[in-house]
DNA sequence: ACATTACTTTTTAAAGC
DNA sequence: GCTTTAAAAAGTAATGT
């Protein structure tokens, strides 16, 4: 018997930063390769970067979005390279601006179909959202880690909102017990 | 003084016509719908207590109204899809749904998950199909989603397929096309839950 | 009858409308 | 509230062959 804790797959990790100085996107998008700049639709500037895979969203008061990677590391990879290009542009960023994750997203597999209908009562309506008509997931938001998971038919899982990797591991170890309680597992 | 006397009675005037304007909207689309009046009666009180916890602000009346609708139908048994809901509505299908879900949490009407069987009579006489059909439908929907078939499935499809599939069963084919158009779905989906159904049921199509 | 593409849900920061 | 970015889950839908 697989432990669900051990399915567990970091999918994406969001992070925001700063180099500590204002830019001037017009010109960072002009000499900066495969930027994406488009003020009217949206005020940040977007940069992708390949290895590792993430889109950086640069803003005009210095502060950067860091979405898409798979881990912690790749963050920190991804925002070092955006750190190193600004500085090819001869724009000033700070030695090592504090990098915030601000959310991750991970999905898990329980291992067994899960009957949603019995789960939604079983977990008591108010606390849960199960509208199938709009989205085949069952939302469930936890307390503590305070996290929302999404749980489906097929027993798999998203687990998301949370900020630390632990956070998703104790969601799944919640969610799989109250499951059990309730006789809704196997 | 007097200016604050007058605002009040503005305000108040204001408030009772969007109240009435609202419960006209819902008298409207219920008869559109031609749902029976103790829906529209359900509706009107689940729209006065979202306009009582001033859940109203930052959306359209029109919006809270069609939801308060669609959970009205829902909670009486008689439930309509989010499609055939906006049909009759002005307001677009994702923002009914969307407002839907929030009034519904907010108000903690604890909605259960619509059961499919409660719209196989409405689309079996929309068909002509006979209560043979009917009943044969009910039996395919109950045993399948015991299985855990209906997880995450939307009951509109499930019903249509299981109607589908018991029409085959009892010699009053419709098509797929037929079926779908009843109940909004693509031929696509009935085919997929069909299959499924089928399978769970032993049965060969 | 297939496949492909795309949209639904959740989360989160950013600046501006 | 909205705009944009990424990602997973699974269902539904539109479009194309």
């Amino acid at each position: 018997m697989t432990d669900p804790k051990d399915t567990i797959n970091i999918e994406n990790v969001v992070a925001s930063t700063g180099i500590g100085q204002e830019l001037d996107l017009q010109s960072v998008a002009m000499d900066l390769e495969g930027a994406d700049y488009d003020p009217e639709q949206f005020p940040g500037l977007v940069y992708r970067t390949q290895n590792p895979k993430s889109a950086a969203l640069i803003f005009r008061s210095g502060k950067i979005v860091c979405t898409g990677a798979k881990s912690t590391d790749d963050v920190h990879e991804s925002l070092r390279i955006v750190f190193d290009k600004l500085r090819e542009l001869q724009i000033q960023v700070n030695e090592d601006p504090e990098i915030v994750v601000q959310n991750i997203v991970t999905s898990a597999d329980l291992g067994r179909n899960l009957n949603l209908n019995a789960i939604a009562i079983g977990l008591g309506l108010e606390n849960i959202e199960y509208e199938p008509e709009q989205f085949p997931g069952l939302v469930y938001r936890l307390d503590d880690p305070e996290v929302v998971a999404l749980l489906f038919g097929s027993g798999k899982l998203v687990i998301t909102g949370g900020k630390k990797p632990v956070d998703a591991e104790h969601a799944v170890d919640k969610i799989v017990s109250r499951l059990e309680d309730l006789g809704l597992l196997e | 003084r007097l200016r604050k006397w007058q605002e009040r009675i503005r305000t108040k005037d204001a408030g009772e016509r969007n109240l009435q304007f609202a419960l006209s909207e819902i008298d409207r689309m219920a008869s559109a719908l031609g749902v029976p009046r103790s829906v529209r009666e359900v509706a009107s009180v689940i729209y006065r207590r979202a306009l009582k916890e001033d859940l109203i602000r930052g959306r359209s009346i029109e919006g809270v109204a069609t939801s308060a609708l669609y959970a009205a139908c829902r909670k009486e048994g008689i439930p309509r899809s989010l499609e055939e809901i906006s049909e009759v509505s002005r307001v677009e299908r994702k923002e009914i749904g969307r407002t839907y879900r929030y009034i519904s949490q907010e108000l903690g009407l604890e909605m259960r998950p619509v059961d499919p069987k409660k719209y196989v009579p409405r689309f079996c006489s929309e068909l002509e199909l006979s209560e043979e059909v009917q009943t044969k439908a009910n039996e395919i929907i109950e045993k399948t989603a015991e299985e855990g078939l209906l997880s995450g499935k939307s009951p509109t499809g499930y019903a249509a397929a299981a109607i589908y599939a018991a029409s085959l069963l009892c010699n009053e084919k419709k098509t797929q096309r037929e079926v779908a158009d009843v109940a909004q779905v693509t031929e696509v989906t009935i085919r997929n839950r069909y299959q499924e159904q089928i399978e769970a049921m032993g049965i060969h199509g």
